[in-house]
DNA sequence: GCCATGCGTGAAACCGGTTGCATTCTGCCA
DNA sequence: TGGCAGAATGCAACCGGTTTCACGCATGGC
């Protein structure tokens, strides 16, 4: 069906190989055979197979993109992101689903199957020992958007959750919120404990405590507010460690009747396009998402080209998004 | 690195052939060399290699997996059911963006470089003619959320987008709104002609016009109802032909102080995840999702398996959901 | 005019599997 | 026990490429 190799190399009157030469780039061809097959391989529409290329070279150009966040909406924004800067790299994203805890070594099963050049990770949730699965496996593994000190075997891209916790507390005393509380994602992700713990450390007394949404989607936000507020005086303004989270906790806050940014403040992380939308307007520390993406392609690609390259860690910085859910600075 | 057929064949004391029968269904194998083999992969930890497979059955189990729709919220619902909807099926999807217009010739020459088996296309505004040229190039292609009379050879999943408009205009109607507008996605899209088509046709007299936004996006949607609002009285109730436009029309009623839905009545399309919070609580049509989801991958099974099949349309039926930006029946 | 140099080329082996075919093995029946 | 059918197995070719290797040929220096 499709056009191959050979039916070039018998239009052109050459072999195999002047064909494939002039399909690698620095290959010794001369300008009369690269010609020839050029205007063979055009006549004839042919395209080099990858799959079949990959046998002997071990590049498949397929990158597993593996995440378990297909219901929050920011992360849409990312999967835009890193398809875009994949595919500007001549990289193919093979996208992995894990909805399922049991997903997890399957998939990697899969993607070796597949003999991916390399896996992107993008979630804050999943446990370190998943990447390192991968790693262990050999193969080159970016995680993003997540952040371990106990895996510092492989490549790490992520914001200084810790920083971004100070951040936020000096941000809500700044202020004048005189009780502050964390409002995390997931207890168990490592991120969460980072933001709290360098919100917690700059707060000092101004803390009154954390509570953990099981999800990071809105329904968790809204109710785990609604349950912070049944529970009495609470802070005066809230980090939400995630902005869909602030999103449902500002629902549940308006039901009660509570004036934001007067009465009670809430402060968001990642500035996802939602956000800045008018009826919602949240105050939010943004995550610098096109770095993240750029910086996660670059070491994978570099992972690839060096196998025995060290893995590293990058941690970008965040900033402050002011909208209308913090009172504004006195 | 990776082990081979021929290592487990070593290991096992038989031959590749052997080994490679045991991991194909239906072939003849006995169960004492099955025996063999099974225990020698399992020490050695043995994948077979799809893609070196895929060489001699012509089946990667790769599905393209296209659209160009990366803003709106609503498709990471559709990439999370495709994702698990094709992992369920044993097929892996290959993401392609196409957020720009010459990415799509270019993507359909490296789908064939991958030599998927099959593609799927999810959106409501690509062109007809961008699925007919999977077709032409013999690659099985599927069409989810969009519709096109002017393509009847390629396979379609959709819901019936003139029912739809019809059932929007009746709905307004039936609530005592007067005057009613359609406030659609973009204008060259076909799915956005045919809700038009079928509301108007319901809507008789009481239809006051039509207006498009230029994107499926907040923001447009914001604007465009902006600019309804300058031009003067418009419509009681709009009929908005996706549901972020409609939350985005929303905003701008309620900056212009029209109460929802006593002095306007919205009603959206799609039924997204957010229409359903409580801070928004959209009225809204839904599209079946799921039910889109498994009939196109059931849809590109069956051109997988029998490449003689005519292509078919499957249209799904969509349903009022009831919530707060319509006033209730009287 | 001779030889070293090096580029361009094709034959053939190989990547990791599958499969047609010929051969061997097994079980069953006469 | 012999004969035979059918199952099990191995060999070798093949899928569509890449790459090593050896060779042919043009070039340039002496």
């Amino acid at each position: 069906m499709a056009v191959t190799l050979q039916d070039v190399a018998d239009r052109a009157g050459v072999s195999k190989s002047a064909v494939s030469r002039t399909f690698t780039a620095g290959a010794s061809v001369s300008d009369r055979t690269r010609a020839k097959v050029e205007a063979a391989a055009a006549e004839l529409g042919y395209h080099p197979n990858v799959l079949a290329s990959s046998l002997t070279t071990g590049r498949t150009k397929l990158i597993g993109l593996v995440s378990n966040n297909f219901t929050n909406p920011y992360f849409l924004e990312i999967f835009d992101r890193f398809t875009q800067a994949l595919q500007q790299a001549g990289l193919r994203p093979l996208l992995v689903n894990l909805a399922h805890e049991g997903d997890a070594v399957h998939s990697l099963d899969m993607l070796r199957q597949y003999s991916v050049d390399g896996v992107i990770v993008a979630s804050s949730t999943l446990p370190p020992d998943f990447t390192a699965a991968f790693r262990a496996a050999g193969l080159p593994v970016v995680h993003a958007f997540g952040w371990s000190r106990s895996a510092p075997d492989t490549d790490l891209v992520s914001i200084d959750n810790i920083a971004a916790g100070t951040l936020a507390a000096e941000t809500l005393l700044a202020r004048g919120y005189g009780r502050i509380g964390f409002l995390g994602g997931p207890r168990e992700a490592s991120t969460t404990q980072d933001r709290l713990t360098g919100f917690q450390a700059r707060a000092g007394a101004a803390f009154v405590g954390a509570r953990f949404a099981p999800a990071y989607a809105f329904d968790a936000g809204r109710a785990t507010m609604r349950g912070l507020l049944q529970d009495g005086p609470g802070a005066e303004a809230w980090f939400c460690g995630d902005d869909v989270i602030a999103i449902g906790a500002l629902s549940a806050l308006r039901d009660a009747g509570l004036k934001v940014p007067g009465q009670v403040g809430i402060l968001g992380l990642n500035d996802m396009e939602m956000a800045g939308w008018e009826n919602i307007g949240l105050t939010t520390i943004r995550q610098p998402i096109a770095e993240i993406v750029a910086a996660s392609v670059a070491l994978i690609e570099a992972s690839i080209a060096d196998a025995a390259r060290r893995p590293e860690t990058r941690m970008l910085p965040c900033s402050l998004i002011e909208r209308a859910t913090l009172r504004p600075l006195p």
